[in-house]
DNA sequence: TGACGCATACCTACAAATAGGTATTTTTTA
DNA sequence: TAAAAAATACCTATTTGTAGGTATGCGTCA
């Protein structure tokens, strides 16, 4: 049996170690590393050349979904298991568009990881079955459908988060190494396109749209 | 040795076995259940007469800080270890008061877990250094308390909800009847009372202590 | 009664946010 | 590679918020 390297990305140290601890008794897995960030984990997989990556779609500081791009981008061969709290279909359809081979919400037992993982490194994919999925109406809590919706940028974004972590345009501009007028334009772009007047307004949405 | 029965209560699935397996080693411990909301503690706790919960605090449908309430109100003799994402010293001050053992924040090693139960199960308590901890003055999750804890008055509560709602200090003055200068000298009062310094900081405020 | 907390109100000054305009460069995408 | 989108930057102007000071009337409670 092919022996196959596995990277686990989460932010729980908990759950990271609780995910270790279930698959150490698979004798065809090894965990070569794991990763409480986008930026750890991408390092992880340039330096490891893993088989599957165990992706949890709620890391901070970078987003899951961006991560899961980064890595089909750069590392195509390298299999991407995406776990998730969510069961919103529009959510497993934007990770299936984005490649991944997998995706598996977190409240599952570990017998099922198991046999997902082991499907997906025999060259399977899993997904859940969207009988088993709740439609989620109006507030589509991805953020790709979500920037669609918005029509916010990136940037725009950044940004938001920045002033609901109670910076002040001068702040952000220096912390970005932008111009404060540059920020200015883009905090006055962000409430056109949100139909809101002051940072209140900011906060709430963001609040609303698990932004932060 | 004595041998000791343990519950575990987290809604994360994964969590919970990864829990259970990193406890699964222990001879000492037994687990004898899991649950996945406070209701189930609940019955599990009355039930099986456990000599340790150990407790998510973020539980769904049931708040954590409840639910440690009752087991010590109902099966005092039961040990809680609470589990949480937060290191503010103001929970762990609420944790403390109501008498759990223990109180690990998630993003701690299984090794560091496995000390804290230890500790626990022969007689000793497990709260985090207060130097550890980020003396943020933040999560008072019981409104009885807050207003006593940030000496709020009633009006200025009834400011900062309207501030929320994206009102105007010019539109706050005309709803009330009241002149912008007092409504002007209300929010600076709120702002010195929490220490904060804008209204970015003053809707999170609002939303961390469920004021809307 | 006097001390105290609270709500009210005014003054000044400065800082920050909002709002309109335009324009260039860079990046993305068709 | 051309077009579109995004990010950058500047200008002016006004509104709103933040921050300091002080002060007065009104209840409550020791």
């Amino acid at each position: 049996m092919v022996q196959c390297k596995v990277i686990l990305a989460d932010d729980h140290q908990f759950l990271l170690e609780g995910i270790l601890t279930i698959l150490k008794d698979e004798p065809s897995l090894t965990i070569v590393a794991t990763a409480q960030n986008g930026l750890e984990l991408l390092d992880a997989v340039a330096k490891h050349d893993p088989d599957l990556v165990v992706l949890d779609l709620n890391m901070p500081g970078y987003d899951g979904l961006e991560c899961l791009k980064k890595i089909k981008t750069n590392f195509p061969r390298v299999k991407v298991l995406v776990l998730s709290n969510y069961s919103q279909p529009e959510l497993v359809d934007e990770v299936k568009k984005n490649k991944a081979e997998g995706y598996v919400i977190k409240n599952s037992s570990a017998a099922f990881l198991k046999e997902a993982i082991r499907g997906i490194l025999a060259g399977g994919n899993n997904f859940p079955d969207s009988r088993q999925l709740k439609p989620i109406p109006d507030h589509s809590y991805f953020f790709d459908e979500f920037l669609k919706k918005y029509q916010l940028t990136k940037r725009e974004v950044e940004i938001i988060k920045m002033v609901c972590r109670e910076m002040t345009t001068k702040e952000i501009a220096t912390t970005l190494f932008l111009s404060e007028l540059t920020i200015n334009t883009h905090r006055r772009n962000i409430l056109r396109k949100l139909e809101i007047r002051n940072v209140a307004g900011l906060v709430n949405f963001a609040k609303e749209n698990q932004l932060i």
